[in-house]
DNA sequence: CCTGCAGAGTTTGAAAAGCCAACCCACTCT
DNA sequence: AGAGTGGGTTGGCTTTTCAAACTCTGCAGG
C-alpha cells in the first residue's frame, strides 16, 4: 500500500498548508486587500506571495475583484469558503497563546466581553472533544487506526 | 518597517505549518507511533519525516520513548501541548469535509450519538464566533488592522 | 554458521521550491 | 519633467524535497 491515507485534513492541507497560505488568509481576514500589505505584513517574497494568492484563488478560497480599472489593479477576498476558515485560524492562535507566547500579541474581545479563547465543541450537541468521546468509522478499507484513537 | 506582524498563529505555524507535521499528528492520534507506519500512512519521504519529527520533539509536541531497548527503538507519543493540537485537525478536517470532498473519507462518531463536526465557539461563553462579534486588541503599536475584522 | 528479513533511519544526487534584489509598467502627484 | 506608488515579473542563487539505495542492529530459520 503506497498511497497515503484518504483524508480530509489532508486535502484541506493541500489547499492552505502551503507555507504563508494561512498568513495570506490571516490579513485577509484583519482586512488587509492589497498586495504590498500582505507582503510587508506577512514578510513573504513577492514572487512567492504572487504564487500563493493565484492557488487560493484557483481554489476558491480567495477572489479577486479590481478595484482600480486604469491602471488595472485588484483586490483579494475571502469567499464563503474562505470565511469559514476562521475557524482553523482562531485554533491556532489560541494554541500558540496558550502554549507558545508569554504575551499574546493580540487579543480580540468576545462580544460576551472576555477576552475571547477558542474552543472547538461537537456541533451537534454543544460537547466537549475528549479522547474518548470519538469512535472512528472508516470508509475506506485498510486504514483503521493503529491501536484506539487516542492522544 | 520590514519585520512581519507579531502573532502566534506565525509562532505556532512555525511549529506545526511545515509539510507533513500535521499528518504526522494525525497519525499520532490515531495511535500510529511507529516511524514506517507514519511513513507509509502519511506518503512522506523517510529523510523529510525524520526531520518533522525531530523538530515536534524539539518543540515538545511530541516526545519520543523507547519500546525495545535491543536494537533500541523509539516511539512517538503526544505530548499534553500536542493533544492540545487536536482541536486544530478537527477544524482542518470539518472544514475539507464541507467544502472539499463528495464523500468523506472518514467520520468520527460522537459520544452524543452523531457524526461529529467541528465548531468553534468562545471557550467563556461557549457562543458563536461571527465576523462582527470580536473586536482587536492589538498589543504592539503599528499593527492595526487595516478596515475592520472582517470576512 | 549463514541467509534472509524487519525496523529505523542515513546518504546521495537530481528536481523543485524558496529567496532576494532588481527591473518593469501604468499611472498620479508636484 | 521627475519622483513616487502599486503590483507584479525576471534572473540567479540557495535550500528543500524526493525516491531509491544503503547502513546498522538484531531476530528467525535451516
Amino acid at each position: 500500500m503506497t498511497t497515503p491515507r484518504p483524508c480530509s485534513i489532508a486535502d484541506t492541507l493541500s489547499v492552505v498548508g502551503e507555507k504563508y497560505s494561512l498568513l495570506v488568509l490571516r490579513e485577509v481576514f484583519f482586512g488587509v486587500r492589497r498586495f504590498n500589505d500582505m507582503a510587508r505584513n506577512i514578510g513573504a517574497p513577492r514572487d512567492v506571495l504572487t504564487a500563493r494568492l493565484n492557488h487560493l484563488v484557483e481554489a476558491g478560497v480567495l477572489e479577486k475583484t479590481p478595484y482600480s480599472a486604469r491602471p488595472l489593479r485588484y483586490e483579494y477576498r475571502p469567499t464563503e469558503a474562505g470565511r469559514e476558515l476562521r475557524g482553523v485560524l482562531l485554533t491556532l492562535l489560541r494554541w500558540g497563546d496558550r502554549y507558545l507566547a508569554d504575551r499574546p500579541p493580540l487579543v480580540f474581545e468576545h462580544s460576551c466581553g472576555a477576552d475571547f479563547e477558542a474552543k472547538v465543541v461537537c456541533r451537534t450537541c454543544g460537547g466537549d472533544v475528549s479522547s474518548d468521546s470519538m469512535t472512528p468509522r472508516f470508509q475506506a478499507e485498510g486504514w483503521e487506526a493503529a491501536g484506539q484513537v487516542s492522544g
